[in-house]
DNA sequence: CCCACTTTGTGCGTAGTTTCACAAGCGCGT
DNA sequence: ACGCGCTTGTGAAACTACGCACAAAGTGGG
């Protein structure tokens, strides 16, 4: 294992490009859908919402895959950027916290477009144990382990409410669960080598409130606030 | 009030640092519940979970609005951030889609931490509308133009299925809302000025299978994969 | 009043990301 | 076989973000 001369694939892709990977999946699934046989990075580009440059560049992190002067072919694309995002293999999801938004994320038909597939629901509420979400029955979060063991997941979805998240969090790292999606409004503190994302919804919120408070203060339309105190 | 020489203020902040101040905002507005007068940028970074240069460079585009050997005032410093995200005023929201996530959005107490209020709701499919969702009565699609303007939304949330996301979004663009948040998985065309923000519950969740996929590579333990085909 | 200690604000080197612009490569028509 | 036109892949420049490390500035004790 000394060299390695002709391995275009460098284990380095950048972690923008890992971003926009599954958008450009997803526009390549819906061109094959179409029955698109070659697309062009200008053309791939737009679909996705990205300039046609920094597609070339992302795709070059994975090799050489199109064809000059012709494009990509879409469905080996397809193949190529499925395999580099680990979805040529399976995926077991656990969802813990199945109030609103846990059940909606379990009915959520998108999820298992291709590779994942919900495995396990779990709640903390002896009364919404038993019942049936999604086609799957609700477990107790003490059975975590065994959900876990039993159906091999390896990606822990958190949408409890923020007091619960961290513990929830520390008992999916015990089980061995290295990867989790975050929907509490909370920081986690996880050890090292476990991976998590966070989706939040409010955050996202206020990033919009400030362009367009930005906006607003441009225009001639200023909106109420303007008081302007220094209180040095 | 001439000129405005010590305006701190240059609105350039940094979009990196925009996305972060929320985070610091949820940290600091649990410090204060907690009564907590005062903390150190050490510790509001730890809370948030970034290192300690990174809060005290982002804050001080906002201002120079700590005192050196003690700290940041947690209230002053909740006010100055929130003035900034826009939160000082109220954001009305408009959700379209009352599909599973739209309920669930629509049910999300976290939202209105302060600031954001959910003025309409609004669907496609007629068997929905009238019905009752976390206390509003869900309304036509058709009568967007009017909610907006009766409730002032200036935020609009996409919980559509992919299909007809884009036809709500030049709804919402053709009545004046220029801050979208959406959820369906699609790219959204839109005029020069018009914030898109996209929550995409899949492509998390394929960001999260790539590193997973990584870390096993490393390991011994290989999963199933791996064919090394070359097909040059 | 001065000194030891704490903590902020920031200059600066480094790393990562985006964009430009163009040479190299490929297909097709002649 | 050849050349023309199209499209990729990629150096290199420009921009953005990160984090160290330290001077500046404030506190409190003696």
């Amino acid at each position: 294992m000394i060299s390695r001369p002709p391995r275009p694939r460098d284990r380095g892709i950048p972690e923008a490009t890992v971003a926009r990977l599954p958008v450009y999946l997803r526009a390549l699934q819906a061109l094959q859908d179409r029955g698109t046989l070659t697309v062009s990075s200008e053309a791939l580009a737009t679909a996705a919402g990205v300039n046609s440059a920094k597609l070339r560049k992302d795709l070059s992190h994975l090799g050489s895959y199109g064809t000059r002067g012709v494009g990509y072919e879409v469905e080996y694309l397809v193949y190529q950027i499925s395999r580099e995002l680990g979805l040529t293999q399976d995926w077991s999801v656990a969802i813990v916290g199945i109030g609103n938004l846990g059940r909606a994320l379990a009915n959520y038909g998108g999820f298992g477009t291709r590779g994942f597939r919900i495995a396990a629901l779990l709640d903390a509420d002896s009364t919404m144990v038993g019942q049936s979400v999604a086609g799957l029955s609700v477990g107790h979060i003490d059975s975590l382990e065994e959900a876990v063991r039993d159906n091999g997941v390896s990606i822990g979805v958190i949408a409890t409410p923020a007091g619960s998240a961290q513990h929830v969090a520390n008992r999916f790292v015990e089980v061995g669960v290295a990867s989790i999606l975050n929907f509490a409004p909370v920081v986690l503190n996880v050890p090292e080598g476990v991976d998590v994302r966070k989706v939040d919804l409010s955050i996202e919120l206020q990033i919009l409130a400030f362009h367009a408070q930005r906006r607003a203060d441009g225009d001639g339309r200023a909106p109420a606030d303007r008081t302007g105190l220094e209180l040095t």
